[in-house]
DNA sequence: CCGTATTACTTAAACGATAAACCGAATCGG
DNA sequence: CCGATTCGGTTTATCGTTTAAGTAATACGG
């Protein structure tokens, strides 16, 4: 189809390594004349060439294509991971190939394999359930990749997390401190460990407070249909623990229905003390004092994509020093609103 | 780096061909003896076979994968979209690259080159701005691509957008119809085409009662640091125009920003009428009665899609009938809460 | 029993780019 | 004046896959 190497080497009467050295830049190291170098130049400009990058992996073997498997790209989270992600990869000259795995299973092994055989030159994934499989796999190839948002405990692996015991823990402890009591636990979800790990910060964040957590205050709206479920949930709260003083949400797709039940009934959010791990903008308006936990998007975003990197580089050049797996723990930023 | 091929028809002593074939399921068309594609099938499955599409790219000279570009993946309308195309394309075969380009001319260029450097087969581009520069470029090379959600009036390419001018005509005719006189318009980049359309239907909808539309309500709120502006043009509205009796926000964006300010400010949105183009989960609570018009995004994103791969088969299959350049119009689902 | 099919494969070329190895002619040093 | 170096390139192989063309060996029909 379009202009190839050939094509000028054709038209010029020269070799095809003689067009392809000038035009990567290594004329003069390569010892062409001049002249031949403006030829070629000039010739490439004209005829209109751009360098078939897929010839150029199948020969040297990289891509410089990454791929990035989210559970959905429709979530505010994911999406502003996927926007820096994006931003800092192309700094470093990569192409992100996305999929959303709709965090099944299946979908997510196929994604992996499919994007392995588009030879991506790695992979950064937020794996859905525990399911290690395909993430075996990567691991017995040596095959870089960092699971992010997400990870399993039991598996050696990259990883870029937040501090999600931690931040649980800080918020829990500065709604006890204000007064709460009664807090309830709204969680999704129930085998994705970071949530375990979220209201083990609640759990730790009472008994450091010489109470004990009432597991009756941990409600769970299933991820399918969240919408129905977070419904279904609050009319439960309401209608059986009118003790409740405070909400925990554990995530901030949880706090966005929750705050539009409220609103829609008329209860005034300003009654209850609330937190809230992620922050969204309508935050703002539905409930002015949550107090929140953010991620720095940024910085995970580029954390993420440098260990990958640097996974990568050290695989390619094997005289550099091995490459050591990394667990990275982004801190969270805590704001109290109240 | 992987098993190849050549790897299998080393071990067995066949040639890469035969291996290729019987892989391919072809074997029986190709006379190969069952014991022999017995022989390759398993062995194939043992050493863990995966087939180098970037190897089978060049060959074909089809790589399966298409591109996308987006002003930000960071974005309700946008991230929605980019899941349903993504999921249609998969039907197909397809996998995505995607870039964002930020609104940015010169990133978009570089992004539309890069992703015709990498063989996809085709792109998906919302477009900044009116340069048609690189857009010209796919059309003059005969390159499939589809433009969605904005286009250009006077290039002749696939587009496939939403029925700006009509949607906003009808909503504008609904608030006048129920009492509204002076309808604030919020929006924003005056120079893109289909924002102008947006204004435009409203306009039509005032003359069309008889009314002339007033310019001094039009209000831009510039999109770099669209937070604050949409601020400063709220303080302005509610300052020099008391007499405003209804809300146009000629989109989410700006209308979440706009209601986020009242809601701060105590101002109750109720007092009066809206109407806003796209829809957000978050007007359940800020604006119970706001009246919107809703992109059905999944038709829009299979439609995009099946044009994109009318126009790759048919620039595959020269016998084929010639491919005619479509131009879509979505009408939108008007909701009337009021 | 000979010419033609059929069976079961293999060889070779191609996709486009890169890189190692090679090569003839001119130049230079001693 | 001869050997070595520099100049300005070219040849060839390779990445992994597909496909058109070829080729032995066997089977078959008349």
């Amino acid at each position: 189809m379009g202009v190839s190497l050939k094509d000028i080497a054709l038209t010029l009467k020269l070799s095809t390594t003689t067009v392809s050295w000038v035009l990567a830049g290594k004329g003069d190291e390569k010892n062409i004349s001049r002249p031949t170098q403006k030829r070629i130049l000039e010739c490439s400009r004209k005829m209109g060439y751009q360098p078939n990058l897929i010839a150029r992996s199948l020969n040297l073997g990289v891509s410089k294509t990454l791929g990035l498997i989210l559970p959905s790209i429709n979530d505010r989270f994911y999406s502003q991971i996927a926007e820096e992600i994006e931003l800092e990869a192309e700094k470093f000259g990569y192409t992100l190939m996305f999929c959303s795995s709709g965090s099944e299973l299946d979908r997510e092994t196929r994604m992996i394999d499919m994007l392995r055989a588009k030879q991506v030159d790695g992979i950064i994934l937020a794996p859905t359930k525990l399911s290690p499989l395909s993430v075996q796999a990567m691991l017995d190839d040596d095959f870089p990749f960092v699971l992010f948002d997400r990870y399993f405990a039991d598996i050696d692996t990259n990883y870029v997390v937040m501090d999600n015991e931690e931040c649980s823990y800080k918020l829990i402890d500065h709604l006890l401190d204000k007064g709460a009591r009664n807090i309830a636990a709204i969680t999704t979800n129930p085998h994705l460990l970071i949530l375990q790990q979220r209201y083990q910060g609640y759990c730790r964040a009472y008994r450091e407070h010489g109470l004990e957590p009432d597991p009756g205050l941990k409600w769970t709206a299933l991820f399918a249909n969240f919408e129905n479920n977070t419904v279904a949930v609050m009319d439960e709260i309401f209608r059986t623990r009118p003790d409740v003083d405070a909400f925990f949400f554990i995530s901030h797709i949880l706090a966005v229905e929750a705050l539009i039940y409220m609103t829609q009934r008329g209860i005034d959010p300003g009654r209850f003390q609330m937190a809230c791990i992620h922050e969204v903008s309508a935050f703002r308006a539905l409930a002015p004092k949550i107090n929140t936990a953010r991620i720095p998007v940024e910085a995970m975003g580029r954390e993420t994509v440098h260990i990958l990197l640097d996974n990568i580089r050290s695989k390619v050049d094997k005289n550099g020093p091995a490459f050591v797996k990394r667990a990275t723990m982004i801190p969270t930023t805590l704001t109290f609103r109240d």
